[in-house]
DNA sequence: ACCGGTTGCGCAACCGGTTGCGGTTGATAA
DNA sequence: TTATCAACCGCAACCGGTTGCGCAACCGGT
């Protein structure tokens, strides 16, 4: 059944040349006479030849694969950032090997294998919930294979970094809050495990003080999921006094506060104003429309990508690795109509 | 600085053996006595190897890839459908070679290329809308690459086909509507080149004259972008009669059209119920949240996914091609409050 | 001592494309 | 005529893992 697909031996064998000289003639090499180069790639088109990356790569050490694994990859942030790795590695002609790790470490582990496997020149993660060793990143500085993390990091690590400036934005979401005269202002954080979760919260913590306003630990829930934001938003909606503001650091939990919010039946923004981080998207989805710090997926996916490519790029000219670089994406705040 | 990775040469050198016994050896091929076996595994964890899947796949033809494209990873509707994908590819233990066309004709010919050069062992795709010869898919089956179609097909195709039953869907959609006393219903369609606007188009045209229900051409309105539906939409609102009902064929349409709805200050869905096809990770976001058919993204990838794998499984054995075959999968109606 | 059968492993070809080196040819210069 | 040289192309090794075949060693049985 297997119709084997042609080779450069088909052509050398049609044309009576040897399959060096195919090769040679296929990549323009000066070696070789115009009239040779044209014919065969006349019949190389003819026979619908199609060169085989496998091979090519087995030798040539390159295979145009860029290597992606991600937590998730339909997690409403994430397909953003693909979109803008997919933008780069496009442009400089490679293609992308995407992995999913689930939030498990285990998986984790499992794909930088695979991704090694399968010689990529290059890998960019965002790192799972779980993760807590990072003996498996740690790995990839020794074969010399670069590597970029985005979004989820870890520290102490040797690889360049892409960050929306998270401190930053709660610290400008939650200001905005203030100016508009909230008092009580709760904030809806994740997995305290993630840096992103710490982050913002800090940059709430930190307008608030240096406000002159007293934490109240009451007013700070973290939830996994979205379900969990709603169900401990309903909670803390019926208490009195009720916030007066929300600050949700991402998609997936103001899904879940716009839910407890609307059940309350309380009006936004007058009872009560949110804010978060959202994708433009999903920003103009919601009733009233989101205020909102931009996460700036594509824009993280992009600057990764081209990171990732510098770092290839000094490998193939022999120069040892840069030193690792850390990149702060400012989002910026786009009112909507929620605070 | 390029660290050559360990190959099965380096772990036979250790330990005085053939690269062949090594080879055997860690696929635990019977000729090879326990002993060697253990040995060798033990060295291949302590020099942490890596089999080399690239030359691997050469010589055993068989990559492990498979290949995917879609118009546009971040749509809507796609993340789901590449989680159900990846769910299947990575219990097959398999892996995922991602390509966008952008919709762009000239990139879907393109990518069949690189998929077939990258030795996938079989494709999935979505159609680009701007697709509209189809030799690229042809050939895949001159080369007997298993094929399957999902969501945007083409006609006279030899693969499989996985889509929803727009016209069922589309049908109880309306219907729904009407049922709760709707008389003037209004669409907002796709672009019509795509089979998926015109089948839920005809399953709205179907359900109006079923109930003896005039159809009139101004209530049916085709948008490409979000934007555009909320430009139609919002002069459709403004005419008199104005639609008591709408029913919005995609996740794309319908955020165009709830726009217009919001502006126009219109109850839902008192005043304009409405209807359409909607992930669940969307339907809760808008207030009201929206009744819909489910779009099963999930679902398609999975069956789309299983597919692939029957058909490879047909040409590891060494079977003659399977019949192609289409399944069609039926949302149910969810219910939110918008009708 | 001889034989058939098993066990355990190595040799070498192979997958398809790449590349260093060397060989052939024809033209030009000496 | 012969040395020189560029232009053009082929030979063969190579990338790393897989596999058909063959061979030596060893087994128990007669």
């Amino acid at each position: 059944m297997e119709k084997r697909s042609v080779t450069i031996i088909d052509i050398a064998k049609f044309l009576g040349l040897s399959k060096s000289t195919v090769s040679r003639a296929l990549k323009n090499h000066p070696d070789i006479s115009n009239e040779t180069k044209e014919a065969v790639k006349k019949i190389a088109k003819e026979l619908n030849y199609i060169k085989n990356t496998t091979a090519s790569s087995l030798r040539y050490k390159k295979s145009n694969l860029i290597g992606l694994i991600v937590p998730e990859i339909s997690y409403f942030f994430f397909p953003s950032v693909i979109d803008g790795i997919e933008y780069v590695v496009h442009n400089k002609g490679y293609n992308l090997l995407i992995l999913q790790s689930n939030e498990m470490y285990e998986r984790e582990v499992e794909n930088i294998d695979i991704l090694i496997s399968n010689n990529v020149e290059g890998i960019l993660a965002s790192v799972s919930r779980t993760t807590k060793t990072i003996d498996h990143f740690k790995h990839l500085t020794d074969i010399n294979l670069p590597l970029v993390l985005f979004d989820r990091i870890v520290n102490e690590i040797n690889a360049d970094i892409v960050l929306v400036d998270d401190i930053d934005g709660a610290y400008n979401a939650v200001k905005h809050l203030l100016e508009a005269g909230k008092k009580r202002i709760a904030i809806c954080t994740g997995n305290l495990n993630l840096l992103i979760s710490r982050n913002r919260l800090f940059g709430y913590k930190k307008v608030l003080t240096d406000s002159g306003i007293d934490i109240d630990e009451s007013m700070i829930i973290a939830a996994e999921t979205s379900e969990d934001a709603e169900k401990k938003f309903s909670e803390l909606l019926k208490m009195n006094p009720s916030p007066d503001g929300i600050f949700a650091i991402s998609d997936l939990t103001m899904a879940g506060v716009m839910k407890a919010i609307y059940k309350s039946r309380k009006r936004i923004p007058e009872d009560i104003a949110v804010i978060g981080f959202c994708e433009e998207q999903y920003r103009t989805m919601y009733h009233p429309t989101l205020t909102a710090i931009d996460p700036m997926g594509f824009e993280i996916g992009k600057v990764a990508a081209e990171l990732l490519f510098e770092q290839i790029q000094q490998n193939s000219n022999n120069l040892p690795p840069l030193e690792p670089r850390t990149v702060y994406l400012k989002g910026e705040l786009i009112k909507g109509e929620s605070a």
